[in-house]
DNA sequence: AATTGTGAACATTTTCACAGCT
DNA sequence: AGCTGTGAAAATGTTCACAATT
């Protein structure tokens, strides 16, 4: 038997899952300006990469398109949200809302692209009761509670970084399995639970690295500053 | 002649970059804790790596530890720091004071990791004249002043995604090199210019891809739920 | 005895080139 | 003629195993 082309056994790779996002954010934009179709080209530069690597990605989920023509708006919009399983909302927790998650809770963006905060969760007396983003933020200890109550299984981190650690083993131990981390500490956590990690000062970093070797050019054995 | 070893022209794989920061911050904690030595194991376990990629890592920047020893934290923790280009502080402009944008800004931790906001920049008049984490937030129309004037090359995009490329194609106007951006649009930038997008409704999409996943499984031809 | 540094094997990801449809 | 879909090639990234060193 060749390896199997059907869909549903084909994997996906993870660098295409997290492109297929970007199409999908794109697509939004496409279909919310009243387009019909969209060729790899465009949709490539849009997103800002490949077309090549573009029409590769969208061939795990299987033909999509039309060749000589290009793809439908509508109907790939609904196959990418359909793949990486945003088509119905999901809901989600998110843990202390300091600056950072009031931000991230306030944002209306987030309903329209699959997902919705069923719990805002702090530790502070002070903060909880506050309504943001139209829900009511609650004590920590409330965090179990919330979590089985609406069958999260996706959480998102804000915390100071001290206590990041235990709240993401109370959210694991409560059934969460995805978590998005903003505090600048890494995450130990146990197999079959993803945590994905997001951090400005890393990010910062990385340019300040490329940024430095921009101003500094190699010839031969001497380093030479233009 | 055989490929370069020498430090100053090897080239560090992106890859290895994004680490190296977060080794950074490791080292930081553990210098903190007064803690002289560290071995590869202990490193690699607090940042969710391997060790034999860590070690990898390290390499590319010469020898760096003690066989059959470990590695002598402060002195390896300042060869990172300078490694990355954040020995001094670099100065920053932030484009966009929403609550995100004043989340950002107000977070301590950037001075201590090599970064200072000597430009916090906002369209809304009603925010011009705030003060966050130290410093007065300054209508936008001084971007191009404040650039020139500390000379920045790194800058932070947090206003909303419609006016995200105009701020984009501003900052490199006058002289901005690296940015990240966490508005939720692919900026087209031009070569030369590095961008870092981050995108919280990305990274909960493709937790949503794997989170769905773990729920199937397939055997055979057959799909089947746990 | 313990731990680093690294070549070699393996895996993944990106790019290319072009066959295959419409 | 134009654009998609994809195998093959190239590049990049990760893991392993072990020699080298203290």
């Amino acid at each position: 038997m060749s390896e199997s082309r059907d869909p549903r056994t084909r994997v996906i790779p993870e660098a295409t899952v997290a492109r297929l996002a970007v199409y999908l954010r794109v697509l939004t934009g496409l279909a919310d300006a009243g387009r019909a179709s969209v060729s790899s080209g465009e949709l490539a530069s849009a997103a800002g990469v490949n077309p090549a690597g573009l029409r590769k990605d969208l061939s795990y989920l299987g033909p999509c398109g039309v060749r000589g023509v290009g793809y439908a708006v509508p109907a790939l919009r609904e196959r990418l949200a359909r793949a990486l399983g945003v088509e119905q909302s999901r809901s989600c927790v998110l843990v202390g809302m300091g600056n950072l998650g009031s931000a991230l809770a306030g944002y209306a963006g987030f309903g329209t692209r699959g997902f919705s905060f069923v719990g805002l969760l702090d530790a502070d007396p002070a903060r909880v009761g506050d309504v943001v983003g139209g829900t009511v933020v609650r004590p920590v200890d409330d965090l179990e509670e919330v979590v089985a109550e609406h069958g999260v299984t996706i959480a998102v981190v804000t915390t100071p970084a001290p206590v990041a650690q235990s709240v993401c083993d109370r959210l694991v131990d409560a059934g969460v399995r995805s978590i998005v981390n903003f505090a600048p500490v890494t995450l130990q956590v146990p197999a079959g639970v993803d945590v994905r990690q997001v951090d400005l000062s890393v990010e910062l970093q990385v340019l300040a690295f490329l940024d430095q070797q921009k101003g500094v050019q190699v010839v031969g054995e001497q380093v030479v500053l233009p």
